[in-house]
DNA sequence: GAGCACTGC
């Protein structure tokens, strides 16, 4: 992988009729001394293969006496739970696991679904001795004071999702916490109130006193990093599930490494263990990028290692899956629709509806929502044809846009006897949730990916061909509840042409945000930081000229106050920016503009797309009261302050206008937290509490709010062409307004939108009318 | 006239 920079002589850039020097972050650091590092001693790495013929013994016993092991594998916590947990494909190792761990800094461990590690590795390793609290003496950085801390004693687990999260922290404090020690008086809402095991995520944290375990989401623990960069509370950090890849958990990985490589003299001299638990066995690129001592940042040059030994050790368990038959198709199906039906009729008929194991149902995965709503049609005219002594046929949709009841259905066993469900889903049955009875899976070979273009400053969103780990994964879901079938509608070229593994989120994504998080958390640097798979150098630019842009960045790359007030804020940055704009004399429209921020980041649209056409004309003619001719933002804040100010049943409410209930919940939520955190930062005082009455807002004081997300958005406005097109202020791209927006249809002078995705076309969506004017007057940096 | 999936003191 050649890493070399591109551009090396840039020494500055033009935007607009200013020149950017970017000297201050491009430099490459000069390259450490590599004499230390080339030695390989302490790098004990891989030992694939033999790991997993070594089941059931306790390998071999240096560094640890004898007799202590034997203590430690008895189970600790709970008996209720000791039966279940010593059943798991994990029990056996975990002598091989403290091992491993006593002996390395790092662990790499791949277990498959429902080997157990999300629950058992935490407890395994709790009460080892270099897990303990203990008491050190540090130099404060500042004035070289010595002062007394504690450093350890606690284990951080994250997870990619909130649910994950709090569920294993429930599951693990059942099974860990003896019952009846610790419980005070008056807490008797579950386990977690007796200590020992708690969990952080947005919007809900319940860490008690005395906790030694802790679930966070990888977002999380980013935003601890912030206060404590040394993550002195914690022995270890369990990183789980990192075989997804997100943004987050690769800027985790550079921070950990970098924890790893440092001076421990933050620590006190006490290392940090790390847990990387994967569930694909691709992980060769992660072992070595926490081996590698010479680590290579973004761009060649290394982190200051003045301790390079981090020595990473690899362990492999197998999963309690049952066996999966695959078939591929011997040649490619022509049409995609039609290979569906007629393998899902071919399974219908052939296979029994029930076995030992119990249902037997398919689970197909489909692209997207168009795809899945016409197979629908297709499946249920077909089934209309079948005999009367073939069981009847039950499809279920499922993907992401569904109401939560409707979402529920897919879960739930037919309640008719003599029938098969078939669930049509997206992507979203591949990681997100579990459809239970599946014993079939039928699997399309393509997924749709959101991937941004620097280049064009645009997201598109496209069908693509999954990976080959992808591919392993989805027919895996036929293998959970007794032995399963997949049909993959792809030949088996076409699987061994497919990529090993998805491309991590950091390459799909602007890293706009991440290069703030690394600027905020001193990573001066930025192409220096240490990344499993470093995006594109014009990324990285990109993105740090859009941060001094928005203000977050000074001419010198340093970061300013502006940068790291928006840092605080759990918002992508532009609209950070807009909320710190709101703040200010000149708009002063803060709880407006809290209010569409809370809407827009809540998920997707809190709108619902109208299935039917009756119900079309109904909701249309509640939504007519908060549709409003300034464009998407304000009918978003009509929309949510009208819902704040209803106090008999927001539920019933939300759907007379197909709202999307979650989203909504979810955007009070939002605002209910920014409000906090703005008030924290002395932004604005106290807001009175809900409900307050509704009064429309003034067309003057749209303007206000409209020329305050400016401030973020100044870029992502088009004006309107003689040709009735629209034509980007940036880039000079024509967009089409989206037809989810209240403006598709209508002329305006000037739009700005705050998201631009191609489909079909090249969309622009959260749409706003502006006036040319403005555009101008947001950019001029002195106001 | 169109909608992969997550997430953040």
């Amino acid at each position: 992988m050649a890493k070399k920079r591109k551009n090396e002589a840039s020494d500055g850039i033009r935007i607009g009729d200013k020149i950017l020097s970017l000297s201050g972050y491009l430099t490459k650091k000069p390259k450490i001394d590599g004499t230390s590092q080339a030695s390989n001693e302490g790098i004990s790495t891989s030992q694939e293969g033999l790991s997993t013929q070594n089941e059931g013994l306790s390998s071999s016993t240096e560094g640890l006496s004898r007799s202590k092991e034997d203590k430690r594998s008895k189970p600790v916590g709970n008996p209720k739970y000791f039966e279940a947990r010593q059943a798991l494909p994990l029990w056996t190792r975990q002598d091989d696991i403290r091992q491993k761990l006593h002996q390395n800094d790092v662990l790499v461990l791949v277990g498959e679904t429902g080997s157990g590690k999300s629950t058992q590795v935490p407890q395994f390793l709790i009460q080892e001795d270099w897990c303990q609290r203990k008491k050190v003496k540090v130099k404060a950085s500042d004035n070289g004071t010595t002062q007394e801390i504690a450093v350890g004693g606690m284990i951080a687990v994250t997870q990619p999702r909130r649910v994950a999260a709090t569920t294993l922290a429930h599951r693990v404090a059942k099974e860990a916490n003896i019952p009846g020690h610790g419980k005070k008086d008056g807490e008797r809402h579950g386990p977690l109130s007796d200590g020992l095991v708690g969990y952080s995520v947005r919007f809900d944290h319940r860490v008690p006193k005395g906790t030694r375990i802790k679930y966070v989401t990888e977002g999380m623990l980013l935003q601890e990093l912030l206060r404590d960069p040394q993550l002195r509370q914690y022995s270890a950090i369990i990183v789980d599930e990192i075989h997804e890849r997100s943004v987050d958990v690769d800027l985790l990985s550079g921070f950990l490494k970098q924890i790893l490589a440092g001076d421990k003299a933050g620590r006190g001299g006490i290392p940090l263990k790390v847990v990387i638990m994967s569930a694909t066995a691709n992980v060769g690129s992660i072992k070595k990028f926490f081996s590698d001592s010479e680590s290579e940042g973004l761009y060649g040059s290394a982190p200051p290692a003045t301790n390079p030994k981090t020595s990473v050790d690899f362990l492999q368990i197998e999963g309690r899956q049952f066996p999966v038959e695959i078939t591929h198709t011997p040649k490619p199906v022509p049409d995609i629709q039609e290979a569906l039906l007629s393998t899902l009729f071919k399974i219908h008929k052939q296979e029994s509806l029930f076995d030992k194991h119990g249902r037997k149902d398919i689970l197909a995965f489909l692209t997207g929502q168009e795809e899945i709503e016409s197979a629908q049609r297709l499946i249920e005219e077909h089934a209309e044809t079948l005999p009367p002594n073939v069981p009847k046929i039950a499809v279920l949709p499922l993907f992401g846009q569904l109401s939560m009841e409707a979402q529920h259905k897919a879960f739930q066993p037919t309640k008719e006897k003599n029938t098969r469900k078939i669930v049509l889903a997206t992507n979203i049955a591949e990681t997100s949730v579990t459809v239970p009875g599946v014993r079939f899976v039928v699997d399309c070979g393509k997924a749709k990916v959101k991937q941004y273009r620097p280049r064009l400053g645009m997201e598109s969103l496209l069908a693509k061909p999954i990976s080959k780990s992808s591919a392993i994964q989805r027919a895996g879901r036929a293998g959970r509840e007794g032995p399963g079938k997949c049909f993959r509608l792809y030949t088996e070229e076409t699987y061994e042409s497919l990529e090993k593994t998805d491309l991590p989120e950091i390459l799909r994504t602007d890293v706009l945000n991440a290069v703030l998080t690394m600027k905020a958390r001193g990573i001066d640097d930025v192409l220096a930081f240490p990344l499993m798979d470093p995006p594109e150098f014009e990324s990285v630019e990109k993105a740090l000229l859009h941060l001094h842009i928005l203000g977050a960045l000074a001419d010198d790359g340093s970061i300013t106050s502006i940068g790291r007030k928006m840092v605080m804020f759990p918002v992508p940055p532009p609209y950070a920016r807009v909320l710190i704009a709101a703040a200010t004399p000149k708009y002063d429209c803060l709880l407006e503009v809290i209010d569409i921020i809370s809407c827009i980041t809540a998920g997707d649209d809190i709108f619902l797309q109208i299935q039917s056409e009756e119900t079309k004309e109904e909701a249309e003619e509640f939504r007519k009261e908060l549709w409003r001719r300034e464009g998407d933002l304000i009918t978003y804040l009509t929309t949510i302050q009208l819902y704040s100010a209803e106090n008999a049943d927001r539920v019933r409410w939300c759907k007379d206008r197909k709202l999307n209930v979650r989203n909504m919940k979810q955007a009070m939520n939002i605002r209910k937290q920014l409000r906090g955190l703005c008030v924290k930062q002395k932004m604005m005082e106290q807001p009175p509490a809900d409900p307050q009455p509704f009064y429309p807002i003034t067309p003057e004081r749209a303007a206000v709010i409209l020329k305050c997300f400016l401030k973020g958005f100044a870029l992502k406005t088009a004006i309107l062409a003689p040709d009735n097109s629209y034509v980007t202020a940036h880039g000079k791209h024509v967009v089409a307004v989206h037809p989810a927006s209240v403006l598709h249809g209508q002329k305006k002078e000037a739009i700005m939108f705050l998201e631009h995705v191609y489909t079909q076309k090249n969309y622009a969506k959260k749409v706003s009318a502006i006036e040319a004017q403005w555009i101008v007057e947001a950019v001029d940096r002195s106001s």
